[in-house]
DNA sequence: AGCACGCCGACT
DNA sequence: GTCGGCGTGCTC
């Protein structure tokens, strides 16, 4: 009995769940008894570690047959802490190419992977607390002055200075260590106290999102589908959506000839090319969801699941109640508001065979299905499809890894896409499907450019040019809707100083204060404001107050020139209420206002049937951001908004205000000319080779010792150069990042330019490595961004 | 990261 | 001589 568990003893070999480069490789463990053959890859278990055998979480990587340490020195796994079915192999060879591709630790890639479900109350904050009173401290400093005890003097010092001290501090900024600690509070000097912070309640959190799903009800009936003009209400549309099978339901409405086209050209494909990718390219308004439902429906039909990205900003009541509709419980939506345990139910859910559709951001491409048939990324171009904190993964490019690793078809999907989606095409690595003409038979808006600067030279200094009124009088008029949309990019609302030019500034973050309507000047990036000055705090002149056109004033000039609108604002301001966002759209499709002012936001993904003309006040504002890519964002951004316009059957209108009409951005995007665009802007990738002509790395830099900061940057850009010879990238920097400092953490970053991939990963690996081994970097966080 | 081990300076 | 701080090195 023993001798047969000795011949089939399986090793399992674990990445434990620290942080840091030196733990971050793979240590083997014994499986005992109770879970041999329990054990599958993906699993959390609990492992004794380090010579005070602490008990640690660690993943299990893969099991092993033959032990690759000593068995004598090997210790045993404790207990298996989900007791899930793993299997998830696939998942982990997605976090290791994460891990070697964006750059992180295994066990940063693997939590992104493979999110945990919390345990009972672990969220534990740790306090230190002084227990006597401050002037025995004092007394009591003095002698361990004398005793030249320095770590419990600068712990101490801190105490009387703060007598409730979160252990974050002592240990980070203090440098305490436990022992010290310790010490002390054998003296009765100081508690130790670990105090359970419970989470905000899940309860009020699936309210809040339950009363925007209401709100969404009663607009839903707007929508484009002429099948929602029956009379039934929200409850019937609830009952409707309710749990029929997906397979007793019908499609909402027959596809037209392109639409067909493209669901037999991907359909026809699925078993001869298992792998295959594909993009399509879908004017505004073309219909691309009812494709991916039909792509979805293909997936299920086969016993397979599907999983579909959507940009954050577009998950809207509406959008998703279509997919209710046809595919009913079958589904499950993931959302910002769910707390990770809710987000782990779902994923529990799909592996459990109880979904088969899963509907999310980002994230929901770590669906772990046993059978995944289709990756469908919509709007495939947006800029949140990049994650902000490490593995920093591009959604898209992990698709793309997931599909290929699962053998399931990958389908990006946009109006207009990213460089990256095109060029791909181009190179026959996806199949490019176009779908020129809209789904609902309406016409492409009809769009007009006007010159600003022709504008002030015939003496209108107005936000809005004469063609933009004229044509703003005549929707109303006709009682039509109207969206103003403001292209801007932080500089908007700023308070200048018109005497010497000076420029009002956060004092924790390198940008402008933007002045309110309410007097106050606001930070944006870290919610910092004062009350308005009346002087230049530089040369004291009088003649300071804000510059530039932000969301409240474009709204009291609109105001002022068109006295009876009903105007509607939307701006980081007014939806900064829970459901703000969703009110202002609801309120505005009710037909509640006739003028929809905003920024960015107003432009994804929403239909109102209503809108026949699109203002975009600035159009070229986005355009000297000093990014790579400011064309194609600007160009994506006009046409997305210039396709808001004419979404029914009434035909619509843009107007197109710039300083730079030739701009090619701006050219092709009022033609909307999404190829002639893509031509001249990948020429100049290629000829600067950025991406997706070359690959490009960044490395970003931050900490909030500016010196520090500097040199270590100064250092590390003379590596890179040195380094370049042997890996040929191109470096360019050390140069401070768009925004210097945020909330007084300074940031700055170096960019390698190297068109062969493989290297510039061997470069990156070069680059992580010396950051580890140089002292240097100890206090700098350092994020690599793989373009 | 976090913990034990061990060296060296201060004080009974 | 001993106490205990703080540096050093290792973790299957």
């Amino acid at each position: 009995m023993r001798q047969i568990n000795q011949l089939t003893e399986q090793y399992a070999d674990i990445i434990v769940d620290i942080s840091h480069s030196e733990l971050d490789k793979v240590f083997q463990y014994r499986i005992p008894e109770e879970l041999a053959g329990k054990l599958e890859p993906g699993n959390v278990v609990e492992v004794p570690f380090g010579r005070g055998n602490r008990l640690i979480r660690g993943y299990v990587l893969k099991l092993a047959d033959q032990p690759s340490f000593e068995t004598e020195k090997m210790k045993f796994i404790s207990r298996l802490v989900t007791d899930l079915v793993g299997g998830d192999t696939k998942l982990i060879s997605l976090a290791l190419w994460m891990r070697d591709f964006y750059g992180s630790t295994t066990v940063q890639a693997l939590r992104t992977v493979l999110p945990l479900r919390e345990r009972g109350a672990p969220k534990e904050k740790k306090k230190i607390i002084l227990k006597i009173p401050q002037d025995e401290a004092a007394g009591m400093l003095a002698e361990l002055k004398r005793k030249n005890q320095k770590a419990r003097v600068r712990l101490l010092e801190a105490l009387i200075d703060q007598p409730v001290l979160p252990w974050e501090i002592a240990s980070g900024a203090l440098k305490i260590t436990m022992p010290a600690v310790r010490a002390m509070e054998e003296k009765g000097i100081l508690d130790f106290e670990s105090e359970h912070v419970y989470r905000t309640p899940q309860l009020i959190q699936s309210l809040l999102w339950q009363e925007q799903e209401e709100a969404g009800f009663l607009h839903d009936s707007g929508g484009t589908e002429p099948k929602a003009a029956d009379p039934g209400s929200e409850r019937s549309i609830r009952e409707d959506a309710g749990f029929l099978p997906w397979d007793k339901r019908v499609p909402e409405r027959t596809l037209n000839e392109g639409q067909k086209a493209a669901v037999d050209f991907i359909c026809g494909r699925w078993e001869s090319e298992p792998d295959a990718k594909y993009l399509i390219h879908g004017v505004t308004g073309s219909g691309k969801t009812e494709v991916y439902m039909e792509l979805i429906a293909y997936a299920l039909a086969r016993g397979q699941q599907a999983i579909l990205l959507i940009p954050e900003i577009s998950l809207t009541y509406q959008n998703v109640m279509r997919f209710y509709r046809r595919f009913g419980d079958r589904i499950s939506i993931l959302h910002s508001r769910l707390t990770p345990n809710e987000r782990y139910d779902q994923f529990d859910r799909a592996r459990n065979g109880d979904i088969d559709i899963m509907i999310g951001p980002r994230s929901a491409l770590f669906t772990p299905f046993p059978n995944l048939g289709i990756i469908i990324v919509d709007e495939e171009h947006e800029t949140s499809y990049r994650s902000e904190s490490v593995p920093r993964y591009h959604a898209r490019e992990t698709a793309a890894k997931r599909a290929s690793l699962e053998q399931a078809k990958l389908v990006l999907g946009s109006a207009t896409p990213s460089l990256e989606a095109y060029y791909g095409a181009q190179k026959g690595e996806y199949h490019l499907i176009q779908l020129p003409v809209r789904a609902a038979g309406g016409r492409l808006p009809t769009v007009h450019v006007v010159d600003l600067r022709k504008e002030l030279r015939a003496g209108n200094r107005s936000i809005l040019s004469s063609l933009l009124q004229e044509k703003m009088e005549r929707c109303l008029a006709d009682g039509r809707q109207m969206m103003l949309f403001l292209n801007r990019r932080g500089y908007s609302g700023s308070v200048v100083c018109r005497a010497c030019g000076h420029s009002v500034k956060c004092p924790h973050c390198d940008v402008s204060l933007s002045l309110h309507k309410n007097g106050r000047m606001v930070c944006h990036y870290c919610g910092f404001w004062q009350m308005a000055v009346q002087e230049c705090p530089s040369c004291g002149s009088r003649y300071i107050g804000g510059f530039g056109a932000g969301t409240q004033q474009i709204e009291e000039v609109v105001a002022k020139a068109f006295p009876k609108a009903r105007i509607l604002r939307m701006d980081a301001d007014t939806t900064r209420g829970k459901d703000g966002h969703a009110a202002i759209l609801h309120s505005f499709s009710k037909k509640e206002a006739d003028i929809l002012i905003g920024t960015q936001m107003i432009v994804k993904g929403h239909d109102f049937p209503n809108v026949t003309l699109v203002g975009i006040l600035a159009a070229d504002l986005s355009l000297n951001i000093g990014d790579f890519r400011a064309a194609e964002r600007t160009c994506q951004l006009l046409m997305q908004a210039a396709g808001r316009a004419g979404r029914g059957t009434l035909a619509g209108e843009v107007v197109i205000q710039t300083y730079d009409p030739e701009h090619y951005a701006v050219a092709c995007a009022a033609a909307q000319e999404y190829e002639a665009f893509y031509q001249k802007e990948i020429e100049y990738r290629k000829i600067s080779g950025y991406p997706p002509a070359g690959g490009m790395l960044g490395i970003h830099c931050s900490c909030r010792d500016k010196e520090k900061l500097e040199k270590a940057v100064a250092y590390l850009g003379s590596f890179a150069r040195r380094a370049s010879a042997r890996y040929q990238t191109t470096i360019l920097g050390p140069t401070d990042e768009p925004v210097a400092r945020i909330n007084d953490v300074y940031r700055k970053v170096i960019y390698a330019k190297q068109n062969n991939a493989r290297q510039l990963t061997a470069f990156k690996n070069k680059m992580e490595q010396y950051i580890e081994m140089n002292e240097g970097y100890r206090d700098i966080l350092v994020q690599f961004e793989m373009n």
